[in-house]
DNA sequence: CCAAAGATGTTCT
DNA sequence: GAACATCTTTGGT
């Protein structure tokens, strides 16, 4: 990671106003949600570092009605997260390797939730600084940005006070998207849950892209 | 390029 | 023990 710049940089490109994601925006259905979450920001705090990511793809999961999702089988020590208030962080271990995040949903007990599955980490504003990068699938992205099972219950719908929030462009046009069967479940598999965002045509310069040096 | 194996926390059988 | 809301590495066509 790129240290902060110490004075400041002029030339930083400004964003344009962004609205901060509350509360009634995630006490909606999961696949609402996960709809809308598409082209938002998800912002995680650490270490005095601000990480940025457009979010690209989502996936839905209801609650006890879900066979899919940790929460068909009720509350457990995991997953007790996805059975309280809209808004928190829900961090499972995947595999016992990868951290993969949710954003509880839908009324408090609904247990639905929406896993964050791929987005481009947008490029810090130092000079210079890193490129952004393609974050696909959900444990590659809590990597980049650091998230834990230490967030698990973090309250990200207070704001920005906390150390991870949801912020989305004030002049937000509807982004087409696309709706898919989930990912890696073996469930439940026609539910067409999984949002990503519609790219018109994935740019292909004559077969592999490959960046010489 | 595609297929298979390996790592390993939480939960269920 | 076995199954998983996964990803990396290795080895074979």
């Amino acid at each position: 990671m790129t240290p902060v710049s110490p004075g400041g940089d002029p030339r930083a490109p400004r964003e344009s106003s962004t609205v901060v994601l509350d509360r009634p925006f995630f006490a909606r259905p999961p696949e609402v949600v996960a709809r809308d979450l598409l082209g938002a920001f998800l912002v995680v705090r650490a270490a005095g570092v601000i990480h940025r990511v457009r979010l690209v793809e989502t996936e839905a999961y209801g609650g006890r009605d879900d066979p899919a999702s940790h929460a068909a089988r009720g509350p457990t020590p995991r997953c007790a997260v996805m059975f309280g208030p809209a808004g928190h962080l829900y961090v499972y271990r995947s595999y016992g390797v990868h951290w993969c995040a949710n954003v509880v949903t839908g009324v408090e007990g609904s247990a639905s939730a929406v896993l964050l599955r791929a987005g481009d980490l947008v490029s810090d504003d130092a000079p210079g600084g890193s490129p952004p990068a393609a974050l696909r699938g959900p444990g590659l992205l809590t990597r980049a940005v650091g998230l834990t099972g230490a967030h698990s219950g973090a309250d990200c719908a207070s704001g920005v006070t906390g150390s991870v929030w949801f912020e989305r462009p004030a002049r937000a046009r509807r982004a087409a998207w696309r709706a898919t069967p989930r990912v890696g479940i073996s469930k439940e598999t026609d539910r067409e849950w999984r949002f990503v965002l519609d790219v018109p045509r994935e740019p292909r310069r004559g077969g592999v892209a490959r960046r010489p040096r």
